[in-house]
DNA sequence: ACCGGTCCCTGTTAGC
DNA sequence: TGCTAACAGGGACCGG
């Protein structure tokens, strides 16, 4: 599934391939997939149709395109299987759920199989903090619906000082404190779970006995996936999401832990533990990350 | 204000 | 072989 890496790539790819677009049509084929959008699929389609794409920034794993220098964007959340795609011809696709017409005769795709993502044209908000909104921006403004969501790890605006304090005030377990968006964004499920054992720290450890150092290698192991990721990912926009499931060359060759329950730990070698956690998954090394006696989960 | 549980979707895979 | 059930999971939402 897209992740914050695989979502910035995106965004990059949108900067460098649709900017400066204006759209020409709009076609909704699947209302459920703009259901976070409040006038409806008509009203969607009515106010992007003649707009420029003037700029591509990401918070999170939230993504939004500029219209115009106006006071609104298109808002993209991919969900697990959602995907932007520049195409140069109409070409068929089983999930395609909303098609934009551009005015170079090209299209911009939203597919998703799964649609748990959403496309919509929210209003902006001006920044809390009075910084710029996302990476790809220099304006200090965000969609509405993301006024509530944290910066990430990526963010050069992110207080990183106040984010260990705001964690360790928390009386929860540190993974849930890492997936919660309104204390930092962008760390999903894998990149909590790889992020916690470069840290060496168990998923339970309750966040209001952790020292900041803990919680300050808890943030950098997570940061370090997601560099790498980035890295390794980056370059081939359109190739990006060939794979439906998600599963890029990056997570076949380099996951420690996620997923790979009875397989011997890289570090160590003991057998990695698979939990149940949230209703999904947890994967940890039983002798590098020891369960705390009085976990939260 | 904080915290944890539930639900939304659908294609793939595992199990009977 | 054909069916059902489990599974993947970010974020909105709701009750305590």
């Amino acid at each position: 599934m897209p992740e914050l890496p695989e979502v910035e790539t995106v965004r990059d790819g949108l900067a460098r391939h649709v900017l400066g677009r204006t759209i020409t049509s709009v076609a909704v084929s699947r209302d459920y997939s703009v259901r976070r959008h409040t006038g409806g699929p008509l009203d969607f389609s009515g106010r992007l149709t003649g707009r420029r794409l003037d700029a591509a920034v990401r918070r999170g794993k939230f993504l939004w395109m500029l219209l115009d220098d106006e006071d609104d964007a298109l808002m993209a959340h991919l969900g697990m299987s959602g995907q932007l795609l520049v195409r140069t011809e109409p070409v068929e696709h089983p999930h395609l759920r909303v098609r934009l017409g551009l005015d170079d005769d090209g299209y911009l795709d939203f597919v998703d199989q799964r649609t748990f993502g959403h496309l919509s044209v929210p209003d902006l908000v001006p920044t809390a903090d009075g910084a710029p909104g996302g990476l790809g921006s220099d304006r200090h403004a965000v969609p509405e619906p993301v006024a509530h969501i944290a910066r990430d790890l990526l963010d050069p605006a992110l207080d990183h000082d106040a984010l260990v304090a705001a964690v360790r005030r928390r009386r929860t377990g540190l993974k849930r404190a890492l997936l919660d968006q309104t204390l930092v964004s962008g760390i999903g499920n894998i990149y909590a779970d790889e992020g916690l054992w470069r840290a060496k720290l168990h998923y339970a450890r309750p966040t209001e006995t952790l020292r900041r150092s803990e919680v300050e290698r808890a943030l950098a192991g997570a940061h370090e996936v997601m560099t790498e990721a980035l890295a390794q990912g980056g370059t081939s926009f359109d190739a990006l999401y060939v794979n439906v499931n998600g599963a890029s060359g990056y997570f076949d060759r380099s996951l420690a832990v996620y997923g790979q329950e009875g397989r011997p730990c890289p570090r160590c070698g003991t057998p990695i533990r698979r939990d149940e956690f949230m209703n999904r998954s947890s994967y940890s090394c039983p002798h590098c990350q020891p369960r705390p006696r009085r976990g939260r989960f």
